[in-house]
DNA sequence: TACGGTAAGGAAAATCTTTTCCCATTGACC
DNA sequence: GGTCAATGGGAAAAGATTTTCCTTACCGTA
């Protein structure tokens, strides 16, 4: 078939750990010892294989010792976003995370659509996998992406909908809170909210958030919380709508950063001056969102590369015995910037 | 060391091929033929097998077989872009064709960090992935991540310095191409660009198309190119810079989706009216950058998915011993919104 | 001097599947 | 009826490493 490519003229074998045994007079036995830290050896005998080893390039098969063990040290990513907004930080988290346990991360696009996950799936085991992040897109529950699978699964953002799972979260009450605490602090009393459609659980619990911090504050919010879309141009909307009802409005908490943007347009396009008359807050901490804005958006960080982390940790947990099932809630940030 | 999770008490084996065999009453040889379609063997035998595999639900274990293929069917992708606006589309599109040869990737954020870059590298070869894709994150041309390496490497994005090495690239010039064609078509004729840093390929790229590009139509353009930086900030200066200047101009073409949303916001604060007085076009096709643009940017899109899946493609290719060395352009499409 | 203990390292089993012979059986043709 | 060919399937090697015993040699003590 594949007429050898690479290598000059074929004979340059791979280097195994015969060789290395072969080179440093011993037996394969011993080089693996000697490798590997484990039976009793000289130091000497050691060095001199580690040496040996060392002029022959020598790196063990992982196939071989994969073998031997029962496991892969890789663990599967299986991620709902596209690797978008919400998928790219858990995912570099986790990947800090694994390369400390010197296991290594498979990438599967699930692209939302459950056929191509459970083909994903079916990979991964394939492929015997140790462990499985699924991280999600969405803070709504989502139910299990398998049930009794023969290797630990932790779910990263979007939580499984099945308790006895291992879920890691974003703190979206007290995402809430520390938007409030920073609008009081700043001297804002009328406080509004505008933020995503109410089909989204992240939308309610971010206003159920609000409503709570503000009693905790004995504030009255400003109006009802203004459900719509994630879009700037629900936000530049909003911002006008709520205005022409509320001309009293001192502080805006936006349910993500891309409706804070269109609320700051909102709000200066109407001849307000910000942040002077108005303080915004929004969430995600997108910095191409919150950094362009005008003026800079002081927003509240989730924390998602710290999910990704805990995540993984919590996975690592896992795969040797000692699994945490249940709800893990990781706490988010305030980013103060201009507004 | 680890208590054995999972399974109720223990006794429950993997089931493996010798299990298969015993079920069917027939030898693991046979067992190996009948699932790989390979051998000769009477159909009902490879029926009986097959019944035998799914009810006792065997898959083969991947770490035996890559043993003996003396392959991982595996290949790394390693990013430098924190998987970020360009690595994403590039990955996805590697995913598709990666996913169609039986194959899966190892994820790897180098962060631009070269240290980085080489620790995973070395993970990489360690793991014996059959190939390794590399994507970049600007247009210049990056030194090559290795030389001699046992496997063969494909560069997306960023092409390698060495001409010898093969590299997918966007159509930087095509790009510039398009755009004026559209400006043209749209009744434009004097035109101005504006851009990011000089230091970047692709923003002198992008000009020297533009230059070409309005030649070939018989049109000066309008003043120097503006190079600045990637930002709205920049886009919103610029216009400004550029109406005092060249008042009389009716199309930008600007480096990127994220200059152009700030030249249509300068433009518009300083009372023109888009798209009937300017018409702007951007590269990217960054969806929320562009749709949220009023009005939404028409852009060139410069394909990079098709740039992930082509260097997949490519790599699949080399690692079958058809290698294909050399820079592959990829070309772009405009997609045409409202600016 | 002889025996027990220990340290160092070797030999071989184990891991699971694929693949290469090789053998046996059956059918066909002379 | 006998021989040859083809077909179906089995046995065993191969693949590279780890790990579990074993062996050997050396030292100290009785």
């Amino acid at each position: 078939m594949t007429d050898e490519p690479g290598s000059p003229a074929g004979t340059a074998r791979r280097v195994g750990i015969v060789d290395v045994a072969a080179r440093a007079g011993v037996s394969v036995g011993t080089v693996s010892k000697a490798l590997n830290g484990s039976g009793r050896l000289r130091d000497e005998t050691r060095a001199r294989v580690r040496a040996a080893a060392d002029e022959l390039g020598f790196t063990p098969l992982s196939a071989a010792r994969n073998l031997l063990a029962g496991r892969t040290f890789t663990v599967g990513v299986i991620t709902t976003d596209s690797y978008g907004r919400f998928g790219i930080p858990v995912m570099r988290g986790a990947e800090d995370s694994l390369a400390a346990g010197e296991m290594i991360a498979f990438l599967c696009d699930g692209r939302d659509d459950p056929l191509r996950e459970q083909h994903h799936l079916g990979k991964l085991l394939e492929r015997r996998v140790d462990g499985i992040i699924v991280a999600g897109r969405r803070t709504d529950p989502r139910r299990p992406i398998g049930a009794d699978l023969p290797v630990p699964v932790v779910y990263a953002f979007a939580p499984s909908s099945d308790p006895a799972d291992c879920s890691v979260v974003s703190d979206e009450r007290g995402a809430a809170r520390l938007a409030v605490e920073h609008l009081v602090k700043t001297g804002r009393r009328r406080i509004a909210h505008i933020t995503g459609p109410q089909s989204h659980a992240s939308a309610n619990e971010r206003a159920a958030g609000l409503a709570e911090a503000l009693a905790a504050h004995d504030l009255e919010p400003v109006g009802e919380p203004y459900f719509g879309g994630w879009t700037e141009a629900w936000g530049r909307f909003a911002a006008a709508q709520l205005l022409r009802t509320h001309e009293d409005v001192d502080g805006v908490f936006c349910g993500n950063d891309v409706i804070a943007r269109g609320v700051t347009d909102g709000l200066r396009e109407a001849g307000i001056s910000l942040p002077t008359q108005v303080g915004v807050v929004g969430v995600d901490n997108w910095g191409l969102v919150a950094e362009a804005a005008r003026p800079p958006l002081t927003t509240v960080d989730l924390g998602l590369e710290e999910i990704g982390r805990r995540s993984a940790e919590l996975l690592l947990e896992a795969i040797n015995g000692h699994a945490q099932p249940g709800i893990h809630v990781v706490p988010g940030h305030l980013v103060v910037r201009e507004s």
